[in-house]
DNA sequence: TAGAACGTTGTG
DNA sequence: CACAACGTTCTA
């Protein structure tokens, strides 16, 4: 694992490659993947800690809501053995931490002030609504926090900053790993835990893409015969032989991020 | 613990 | 919307 940090550039074949893919436009799925901008997330903050009574609430709350504090689930008509995924809410999220939600927690553990400047009239996902722009287009992550960086009360580590803002895009876990989806170039990786067992409750269940490099991934055409086969109706499964070996694999556990290249973040060099 | 079942996501 | 297939949960 390059637990280094390459600043060397794209050198490699591979690096250059990976670049090149993370260059190529978004596809749709991947552009509207933003749960909610900033300021939509610190409006929506205040409602939840009006309704929740918890603007106390610490870090540990946040990171490990009770079901309590989730939203109600709604009723479900299907078979109740199933826990509902998809209720995309704060708390849910591709990476389990969103970056709205990471600046949360570390405003709330004193790690981020978010000082208001004299033009800062108000609350903050106020100003920031009126001002960015990025109001309601679902990009509006980088948007809101490009600001901040300029600003000399936003004490982010870059790196840390990267994790969250992801340039543009989410985190998705992929091959085992977490990584950025849409980022220019950059941070390349981070890697995650699985979503169900690792707090997320099964929120931002990411699918992970076959790698299409492993002798399962080139081949072609199903066996007919195993057992993904056979119950494909009921199993939703590809053919155990074309099973992909990378999504064989767990998920990673823990965060780890990789920069590539430190073109991106040259106060790093 | 492997396999089955099913919900869900991602793509065309 | 249909389909493929990943992720999660349940069961044997």
């Amino acid at each position: 694992m390059a637990d280094t940090l390459d600043m060397s550039g794209p050198s490699s074949p591979e690096q250059q490659r990976a670049n090149r893919i993370l260059s190529e436009p978004l596809r749709r799925s991947l552009k509207r993947s933003h749960p909610c901008s900033l300021s939509e997330y610190l409006n929506n903050t205040n409602r939840l800690s009006h309704r929740h009574s918890s603007s106390s609430m610490g870090v540990r709350g946040l990171l490990h809501p009770t079901a309590a504090q989730h939203r109600p689930t709604q009723p479900r008509q299907t078979k109740p053995r199933r826990a509902h995924s998809s209720n995309i809410d704060l708390w849910d999220s591709p990476s389990g931490l969103h970056l709205a939600h990471a600046a949360e927690l570390l405003m709330r553990a004193g790690a981020l002030t978010l000082t208001p400047t004299p033009r800062d009239q108000g609350p903050l996902g106020e100003e920031m609504k009126g001002g960015s722009g990025a109001e309601g287009d679902g990009t509006g992550c980088v948007a809101d926090f490009l600001p901040l960086l300029g600003c000399s009360w936003f004490p982010l580590n870059p790196g840390l900053f990267a994790l969250m803002a992801g340039g543009g895009g989410f985190l998705t876990s992929g091959g085992g790993s977490m990584g950025i989806a849409g980022v220019g170039e950059g941070v390349e990786v981070l890697r995650g835990e699985s979503s169900s067992t690792g707090g997320g409750g099964g929120a931002g269940r990411r699918k992970r893409k076959r790698c299409g490099e492993c002798v399962p991934c080139r081949r072609t055409g199903n066996c007919e015969e195993c057992s993904a086969c056979r119950n494909r109706k009921t199993g939703h499964q590809i053919c155990k032989y074309r099973k992909c070996e990378q999504l064989k694999k767990k998920a990673a556990t823990g965060f780890e991020m990789v920069f590539p290249s430190g073109a991106a973040f040259p106060w790093l060099q």
